[in-house]
DNA sequence: CTGTATCCACGACGATACTG
DNA sequence: CAGTATCGTCGTGGATACAG
């Protein structure tokens, strides 16, 4: 692929739509938290419900839905009494494994970034990290 | 680093952590297209707005601002009359090509991923791509 | 020109109750 | 158990006007 399309004006303007697209599959507050519960085994909706706690019926089932339509998951029926359904992960869903590897590693050396450069500039950059409550040891969370 | 994060439930329940600092950084609706804007040459306030069409000063100066407190872009005052403010990325917002890429490039796999299952399974998959607008004749690259 | 202030529309997410 | 229906809240982004 081609090797300098982010400075680059003009091949931009198609890519962010690409860009777009990928983060389009990924939004949302429980999607990713989600893949992570499934990448362990098959669950039924039950199941998942307890594991992610706080997600209520509805929106379970929204997102269930969205990553249905994605292509990222399977949804099995069984003729059961009363009728059994599990949620798996499918061989395309590890194809997000380079995507996600990289928004990791980069979320990481952000963070240390942030903090380095709050403790250089003296700067009261609250708000920055989506996960500021982790932070403890580095003692980056002062109140403003 | 780890190889094989993904899929191992416990090396995960950090890692979504790290996720979510990264997804944080680049949210909401102007994120990327500014830092393609400004990927081209520093550019001044006014001018950023012309080329984004369609965003209000309002939103343009808290965009900035997120940009400049994560380090990708810093903002430079000239005392002329009136005074003159540009904007430009800075050497730390090239951190984020990689990860760029990996989503441009997924995105576009993606795509063409989701068009072929709608051409074999004859799902009425709407919704599923975020410009699906742009999907008529496989023409995707079509610029606005 | 470079923003800020005020008000507002909309969608995501949630609480709760209910159906098959 | 596996969801759906209804209603409500809240945050993001937008329109417009105004200030330094």
């Amino acid at each position: 692929m081609m090797r300098e399309p982010l400075h680059s004006k003009e091949a931009c303007t198609g890519s962010v739509n690409a860009v777009k697209d990928a983060l389009y599959a990924l939004n949302g507050k429980w999607k990713l938290p989600l893949i992570v519960t499934l990448s362990g085994s098959p669950k039924r909706f039950k199941d998942i419900q307890r594991e992610l706690e706080n997600i209520t019926p509805k929106i379970l089932s929204k997102e269930l839905k969205e990553l249905e339509l994605n292509g990222f998951v399977e949804r099995k029926v069984f003729k059961t009494t009363p009728v059994t359904v599990t949620y798996e992960l499918t061989p395309y869903s590890s194809s997000l494994d380079k995507i996600i590897i990289e928004l990791m590693e980069w979320g990481i050396q952000h963070r240390k970034h942030i903090i380095s450069m709050r403790k250089n500039e003296k700067n009261q950059t609250s708000e920055v990290l989506k996960t500021l409550e982790m932070l403890d040891g580095e003692e980056v969370n002062v109140p403003v």
